[in-house]
RNA sequence: GCUCGUAUAGUGUAGUGGCCCAUCAUAAAGGACUCUCAUUCCUUUGACCCGGGUUCAAAUCCCGGUACGAGCACCA
């Protein structure tokens, strides 16, 4: 018809017809923050984050506050901080952890967590769950080897614990509580089905037992008080429904962990909460690293301890001068998608750089100094903003009356320079000629500090698993400690006392 | 081996059949501003894994391939 009538003739019936096609549509928002929540419901939404104490937060933990806290937040709903501390050997909890942790999430999201839950002290409440999956048939005590099994789920056999009648369930279950049976004689499994096609999910073992009385649980009120302990998949499924968790978030790696846990609450004819993954996230910078790891090397002396600035810790991150908020808006941009990324610094860094740049003063320091001494008619005393774009930072005064100041050694060389702030001079050697306060040419802008205004300081910078201390002076000042400051031309760094500062990132 | 998942510029990310010769950020390059190699601003470069199919129309749906990752622990 376009061709025969003209197009004219075809938005004219249009326009009769339906008019709505001929609309320009707007052109669809970009999403900014984070994915929709499913099935929330503002004020019923309860999260839960659930780190296992075995040392203090790392970076990738901060994932887990800062996207369910955020959601929580959004949705007037509420975080749960639980600790699944049910390993007393493989991944012993660190007993500082559990004081740190819920400061650092607190730190890290600006709230408190909502509920603090510690697994150790819900351990009877497990038994209560485990006993009636025993009662109701849909769990059995198995004391097949952890080999003998493998091979029965590679071959999708039922053991012969499986068929075992209830009663008999229930004694087995009482000697594994009496101490009877020793770690590794027997386990409670959920009778899931060995045909699944997914291997992973055929009767997976639901508690099993520890040697409490050699490696005793570290919080003193627990010690060797229990020597059954559920494992991660069953603990967690029964304490999210007892917490009537409504939303879980959590890496791929758990999807597994998702489907066994949904078979076990349809046995118990719970719903199962929504859920969504992320992927794994590696910072090119740092590679692989794992708690345990870190805990292992701080305990060797590599590192001096768990705000070591080399480490990827979240109290390490606070000490070198990065911020909650920058943190945040790291994570909440990655979003939750399930791709395995690898992700540079320096998208941490430029968040950061915006939240601190405004704050941060001006100051000199001089890496290598070089001492200059100063020729000519020039003032003695002069005066530079703090910062140059926020003139209620006031000014610093500095001294030069001496005529003694320091250069980096890297800018000793030109001929002709301008002292940042003061004025221009020419060189004859280490002497410096004043030729003009005001600007005169184009020449190189260097910082410096003076003789009578110096500090002997220190900036370490945190490299390749190295602490770099470089030496130099630095323009004196009143800042406190944890101040972040920028040092002028070199990047922001944060003052670790009054002689130190540590450097934070360009 | 079995099971599950993911694939958009260098790096991240938006996009759920026509608004897409694809968004935004970051990185890189160039420029403006600036008495910092900072901040701010502007410009440029740059991507839908491959092959089929469905459809008038596919980054988007389906199938196959490839690549990468995860689970199959009496760890979390």
């Amino acid at each position: 018809m376009a061709q025969s009538e003209g197009i004219e003739r075809l938005i004219t019936i249009l326009e009769e017809e339906a008019p709505h096609l001929l609309e320009k549509r707007e052109k669809k928002e970009r999403r900014v923050g984070l994915p929709e929540l499913k099935n929330a419901k503002k004020g019923k939404v309860v999260l839960r984050f659930a780190p296992n104490p075995n040392g203090p937060l790392s970076f990738g933990h901060a994932r887990g506050i800062v996207i369910n806290g955020t959601y929580a937040k959004e949705f007037d709903g509420e975080l749960i901080l639980r600790f699944d501390d049910t390993d007393t050997s493989i991944k012993p909890p660190l007993l500082s952890a559990y004081e740190e942790i819920p400061n650092e999430a607190e730190w890290l999201l600006g709230f408190k967590p909502h509920r603090i839950i510690i697994a150790s002290d819900r351990i009877d409440q497990y038994y209560s769950y485990a006993r009636q999956m025993l009662e109701q048939d849909f769990g059995y005590v198995c004391n097949c080897s952890a080999d003998e099994f493998r091979q029965f789920r590679i071959g999708k056999i039922n053991c012969r614990c499986r068929g075992q009648d209830k009663n008999l369930n229930l004694q087995m279950w009482e000697k594994m509580l009496d101490g009877t049976y020793k770690a590794g004689d027997a386990v409670v499994r959920v009778k899931t089905g060995m045909e699944l096609k997914n291997p992973a999910l055929r009767d997976w073992p639901a508690l099993r037992i520890q040697d409490t009385e050699k490696n005793p649980h570290p919080r003193k009120e627990i010690g060797s008080k229990y020597r059954v302990w559920p494992l991660l998949d069953f603990q967690s499924a029964v304490e999210d429904h007892l917490q009537g968790v409504t939303h879980i978030i959590r890496g791929k790696d758990l999807m597994d962990s998702t489907r066994k846990q949904t078979l076990l609450y349809q046995h118990f004819g719970w719903k199962y909460p929504e859920t969504m993954y992320w992927g794994r996230v590696k910072v090119h910078e740092w590679g692989g690293f794992s708690t345990s790891q870190m805990r292992k090397d701080i305990e060797a002396g590599k590192f001096e301890g768990w705000d070591d600035p080399r480490l990827p810790t979240i109290s390490a991150l606070k000490k070198r001068g990065i911020t909650a908020d920058a943190l945040r808006n790291f994570w909440i941009e990655l979003g939750i998608t399930q791709k395995d990324i690898s992700v540079p610094l320096a998208t941490l860094y430029s968040h950061n750089t915006k939240k601190i740049d405004d704050f941060a003063p001006r100051i000199s320091f001089v890496r290598n100094p070089k001492e200059i001494q100063l020729e000519g008619d020039y003032p003695k005393s002069i005066s530079v903003p703090v910062h140059p774009n926020v003139e209620s930072m006031g000014d610093r005064e500095i001294d030069v009356s001496n005529s003694k100041i320091y250069i980096e050694s890297s800018d000793f060389g030109d001929a002709k320079i301008r002292l940042k702030g003061f004025a221009d001079f020419d060189f004859d050697g280490i002497k410096a000629n004043h030729v003009s306060t005001e600007r005169s040419d184009k020449r190189p802008i260097v910082h410096w500090v003076s003789e009578d205004s110096k500090i002997e300081a220190c900036l370490i910078f945190p490299d390749d698993g190295k602490l770099t201390r470089i030496h130099g002076v630095l323009e004196k000042n009143n800042y406190d400690i944890g101040t972040t400051l920028q040092l002028e031309r070199i990047g922001y760094g944060i003052m670790i006392d009054k002689s130190t500062i540590l450097f934070t990132h360009e």
